[in-house]
Parts: structure tokens; sequence; C-alpha cells
DNA sequence: CCCAATTTGTTCGTATGTATA
DNA sequence: TTATACATACGAACAAATTGG
């Protein structure tokens, strides 16, 4: 079993240990956004264990949305593509429920240091670089959230406004296929506040009406936080859906 | 097989249809809050099926936080109290992440019609009789947020004030051990808003002050709505926290 | 259209380990 | 110490979906 070196143990059984393994397969870019990884087969035969234990370590791949798995083609890289996850992290619904995608348009970019908060939050000095950019989302052609989103350069060597403009899938999609960073969680908090005038010409609100702030840092493999965004949202039409549970 | 007739079928797979039978006993009654359920043996004699069926079943049921299995004592019917649950349904933490328990102000209680709004969330006629309540919670000495609740008639026969007053433990506890409504899903629905005169007051800051809106519905088995709640919060030093995925 | 190979999904079961009462 | 209960690891057999010939 040369795979499992005592070096290498992370977790407490053999399925957690096999989850790491390919959770650094992952990391590590030997498979990419949308392969298939190898059989379950041919993964019991590297890892030297048997199905069942091989299926467990999948089964929590699965559960958290890294792998995915089709009977009969085999098990892919999750990816950040429209039609399955774009919903995941985008969770402004109109008030009746539904979802529909954003328009974007994108309203500057810059490169520059982090400064503190920035840089606590993507756990970076706060001089090291980061890319800054905003969007401003329109639903059904009402403007209706401001992200300022930040990210480190270190991260994203060589990141330009053209590409961010021209990409013709989601922001996460270009994070994965651009820069094999997958974001795979978020985490975000909310509150209540009074829209600036900046804010408000954007919105097309009036100054002092209120917006709700969602502050999101997102995270790839090993916790590391790959994006810093602050959201500003009209909520007259709009709202913020959360499940808990299930 | 007899617990396996046709006419309970509802989901495609063997070990689905045991997590339903499950969670009909739960639904039941049969099984309560913090009892513990027969053993993994036992399960499989009565429904028939091996023990990697049903622990597929139950392993469904864990991850919806739904029943609680301890090694070598048994599995268990998961309970609402303080110490391991509450914080999955009270997302509203200090600006640092800190957790801590709110203090409540039970602030009216009244019976009266369901009102369309309430009406519709609780899926119940609008003339239909609730029982209504407002609590205000301070953390750590500060009034911080006003939860308006409103819950059916039907299902809580008989609530009084005095009931929710005396409590020693959470309020879906008391859902839970008095009425038998086991809340195991909720659905948030956020927006900003400005603080009213009355909601200024009782908040401690000033009218048209920002605040966070909070529309939930909880459920219990088969999507059964059972409360319906719009909370007001500041969030000048708390925020609602949110994590997505993992 | 059918067949064969491949891959995941389900169900079965055994053996052993670990935690609890 | 003993019995019980859940946890882990093993693997077989068959079903269902997909793909390519």
């Amino acid at each position: 079993m040369a795979e499992l070196d005592p070096s290498e143990s992370i977790g407490r059984t053999l399925y957690s240990e096999i989850k790491h393994l390919m959770l650094r397969a992952l990391s590590e870019g030997e498979w990419k956004a949308g392969d298939v990884i190898p059989s379950e087969r041919r993964l019991c035969d590297r890892f030297g264990v048997s199905i069942g234990t091989l299926r467990k370590a999948v089964d929590e791949l699965v559960a958290e949305n890294i792998l995915i798995r089709h009977q009969g083609r085999g098990t892919f890289v999750a990816t950040h593509n429209r039609e399955q996850q774009f919903f995941r992290f985008f969770n402004i619904v109109r008030h009746n429920g539904h979802k529909t995608y954003p328009d974007l348009y994108l309203l500057g970019f810059s490169k520059r240091p982090a400064g503190k908060m920035a840089g606590e939050k993507l756990q970076i000095a706060s001089t090291a670089e980061v890319f800054r950019f905003v969007n401003v989302l329109s639903l059904q052609g009402e403007p209706t959230v401001v992200d300022e989103i930040t990210v480190p350069e270190t991260l994203f060597p060589g990141l330009t406004e053209c590409e961010l403009r021209e990409r013709s899938n989601t922001l996460y999609h270009l994070y994965q296929v651009t820069y094999g960073l997958n974001v795979i969680r978020t985490e975000e908090r909310l509150r209540a506040g009074l829209a600036t005038e900046p804010q408000a010409a954007l919105l097309n609100v009036a100054p002092g009406a209120p917006l709700l702030h969602i502050y999101r840092v997102a995270f790839t493999y090993n916790d590391l936080p790959v994006e810093w965004r602050v959201s500003y949202i009209n909520t007259q039409n709009y709202e913020y859906f959360s499940t808990n549970g299930q």
C-alpha cells in the first residue's frame, strides 16, 4: 500500500484517508474541472482498498458537490456551469421565488494593495497585491446588485479586465478552468445598511434607501480563501433565499 | 415482507422505502423526541432488509439531523436542546463571529384569524385561528431581534402564554415535546428595511435605522409548515451568518 | 436496432473494531 | 467481564444506464 505511508495520514479512518488522497489529486490538478476520474475499480486498485471503502470516500465528495457520479458514464469533477451550479452560490430570487440569471456590467478593474479588511479575509498581508473589480447585476432589466470583488494576485496571475468582460460562463467557472481554483464553499454574513450616493445611483434608488449587505469569503480545497466579495442589494423586488436542513 | 406493500411505495429504491417507513414512525409518534429507536439488527428484522440497506436509510436521516447515532449506545431521535441544535436555526452572531444565547422577553400573545400572509405561509385558510406572539431577544444585554411568531391553533391546541413564558428550553424544544412537532427544516428570505417607530423603540435605535428582515417558514415531516416568523434585526453589532457547501 | 463492454447503483452479507452500559 | 450497539472494511451478485460497435 505505497499510497498510504503514515506521513499522509489525515483522517482517522481508511475511507477518510482515501478521501484526502482524492482531494489532493483534485487540488494538485491531476483531475481537472469536467474530467472523468478513474473508475471505481481502478481507484480500488490504486489505493489498495475495497469497493465499499472507496465508495464511502466518493460518497462524501459527492455530498460536498465536488464530484458528480453518472451511472453508466463515470464520476466527474463538478464544474461551475450556469445550468447546474450557478444558483448554489447565487441566492437572490424574486419575491415570488422565481430565479433568473443576472445581466452583468463590469464597472471597474484595478490592481492595488489588499488593505486591512481584504487582507484579513483573504489571509494575505495587507500590502499584498490584489485585483479588485465591481459588477452591477441586473435582474429582468432592473439593476439590483452591486458586487465589489477582491482576489489575490498570487492566485490569479495575469488576470485581465478583458477576461472578466468576455467570459461566456460564470465567474467561478473562470476561476476554475483558467486558474485551477475550484470554489467549493462560501461563508456569508448579512447586514442591513443604507444606500450611499454612488450606490443609490447605480441601483436606481434614493440615497438612504435600505440595502442588504452581503460579506462573502469563497474557499477552495484546504479552506484556502480565493475571493472576498461585498454585495449591496436592493431588496425591493428581490430577496436573499436560504434553506436550513435537508 | 408485509411492511412493504405497494401502496406504501414512495421512493424508487428499497432503502428510500425504509427511510419513509422510518419517517412515518417518527411523524406518527411511535418514536418520540429523545427516544432510542430499535437497534439496527431489530430494524433489519422488522423491515426485512439487510444491514447495509438499513444503514443507508438511517445514514440519510442522520444527515438531515433527524436521527443521531451514538456508537455503543444506540440511535436516537434528535432533540431541540440548547447545546446541540440551537445554533442550527439561530444564525445571528456578533460581528467577530461569537455565538451567544439570547435573553428573551415575551411581548404579547393573542389568538386571532391567520390573515392572508400567515395563511399562505402556513398553508391554512386566512380565516383559520392562529396563535401569535412577539419575542424581543437581547444579546449580551442589547435588544437586537424582534420575532413575530405565528403558529396554527390546530397544530398547537391550547397553547398558552404561560407555556411560552415559563419554558426552560428552546421554543422548538417546546414544539417538539409538548406538541409532537419536530422542526426539521426552515426556509428563510432576507431583506433590508427601515425601523418603524415601535421597532425603533424596542431595539433602541433611531426610527428609519436599517434593519435586517427575515421571513421564515419552519417545517416538520412531510413538508408540513408549523410556524411563520418575521424577524427584525439590528445589525449594528450582530449579523446573519450563513455557510454554503460542506 | 441490437449486442457487448464498461461504469455506477443497489442489495445482500460477513468479519472485525470500538464504544457503552 | 460480558453483552449490546454502532463503525469500519471487506467483497459478491445483480440491476440500470451509457457507450461504441
